[in-house]
DNA sequence: TTTACCTATTTGTCAAACAAATAGAAAATA
DNA sequence: TATTTTCTATTTGTTTGACAAATAGGTAAA
């Protein structure tokens, strides 16, 4: 336990001693799964009170950067970020923007596309038995009559299972937000039988290819569909915005 | 202002009311610049003490959905979200699990590798004189005199103006943070004169392939500055754990 | 030996108050 | 009248002190 328990100026307490704890969290001056003094104790050493202290706690729990238990053996623990945690903390940044129109449709269809695209390569050398079959289990999911939600969650899984395929995390944390960005918009077209059956057969075409190992069909494949998904999005976006 | 003021249970409160909040702005139920009521009145419409309800808002303040500011037009408000904060704290997370080790050394560079000759394709196509002008503003300043911050700062700039070249927002906001995850990494190299004039010969080969909107040599430069960046690396990692 | 209970510790919550910032109204001044 | 100053109401920021709830470990009873 290292914290410089000074403070400085013009900002509240809890900020300024949220980050105060955090520095110390990224300089490694705390180890993971350490705990940290009792909030009392925090509170005396920082010349504040318990109140301002749980402010700033809460600040850092937000962030997945501490956990808290009650109890004897309780208190503030620093939390190992797991990779997951922080994908979905990030995926709904992402989907608040892609609502708020921070990202156009553009970006958004051309970073996937180049993205999936680099991705794809990866995987169709990289793919295992076993993430083969996830991509298959996906597939055959969307092929059965189900509800919109399960066929877009059975969509999201394939395009994951894709990804987990490159054996590349730092490409996993970041793809997982460009497919979930686009989330809200394939719920839109989930519920026309048709866009099922076109989307169907695209994967179909992709799975193969992979399966196969064979590149250059697999990068049409991909092509195809997002230059379908692109042109549906449109469509619906247009209708959305004449309606509203 | 459309909240649904009940709770569930096994929660804590504050966690519990952030939630809701927080799905509330997250559907568009509460707008952005639109005002909360006043701490003291959600601690009466949710039935919990001030304390409580602060807990829960200063949840929300670390992810930037709100902002507070004291006085009688004060209160609180639903941010929208800046592309840079979120890139910052993307960036944030991302250094920590670099530190932590979640990412491994070679996922880091093969994911930078791909990732930025892609977003050098579409810069060669598309970038600006006012990029160029970025791009030679931070390669003129490596070739001076500076310190190892500012020589990495420098770096920093040079490749966020590349990523800035692509006109894509979403593959800026992926970029940023595989950059900056390999920050700590180039810090330790900046040190080393030898080191300092081969990164700027590279930047330099890069630069002109950019500006002559020739795509090949620049996919060329970087490739090798990235295998320089990448022996390096290994290199000086071996080195500190043999050390520490 | 096992079970039940008790106790100490720590986070979670509540209550009431005061401090500090600040916008707008009111009053004093030119 | 126009301008500056002062006052006041409102809202977040912070403090104090207390009690509730969870829980691990020790203690006493069966």
């Amino acid at each position: 336990m290292a914290i410089n328990y000074d403070r400085v100026v013009t900002q509240s307490l809890a900020k300024q001693i949220a980050e105060q704890i955090r520095s110390a969290i990224l300089q490694g001056d705390l180890q993971v799964d350490e705990r940290l003094p009792t909030e009392a104790e925090l509170a005396a050493r920082f010349n504040v009170s318990r109140p301002t202290i749980r402010e700033a706690l809460k600040r850092l729990a937000a962030q997945h950067l501490i956990r808290s238990r009650r109890g004897p053996t309780g208190g503030t623990f620093v939390t190992r970020p797991s990779t997951e945690e922080m994908s979905d903390a990030l995926t709904g940044t992402a989907t608040l923007m892609v609502s708020l129109g921070e990202f156009d449709l553009d970006s958004i269809s051309e970073a996937r596309r180049e993205m999936e695209q680099l991705c794809l390569t990866l995987a169709v050398q990289r793919r295992t038995e076993g993430q083969l079959a996830e991509l298959n289990a996906a597939l055959s999911q969307q092929q059965q009559p189900i509800s919109d939600e399960e066929f877009c969650a059975a969509d999201i899984r394939f395009h994951r299972a894709l990804v987990d395929a490159t054996a590349n995390p730092v490409l996993q944390f970041n793809m997982y937000t460009v497919i979930e960005a686009l989330q809200p918009l394939t719920n839109m077209l989930a519920n026309r039988f048709r866009d099922r059956e076109v989307i169907i057969g695209h994967h179909q075409a992709l799975y193969n290819a992979i399966a196969a190992q064979q590149i250059d069909p697999a990068r049409q494949s991909l092509d195809q569909l997002i230059d379908y998904l692109t042109s549906q999005y449109s469509k619906a976006l247009a209708w959305k915005q004449q309606q509203g």
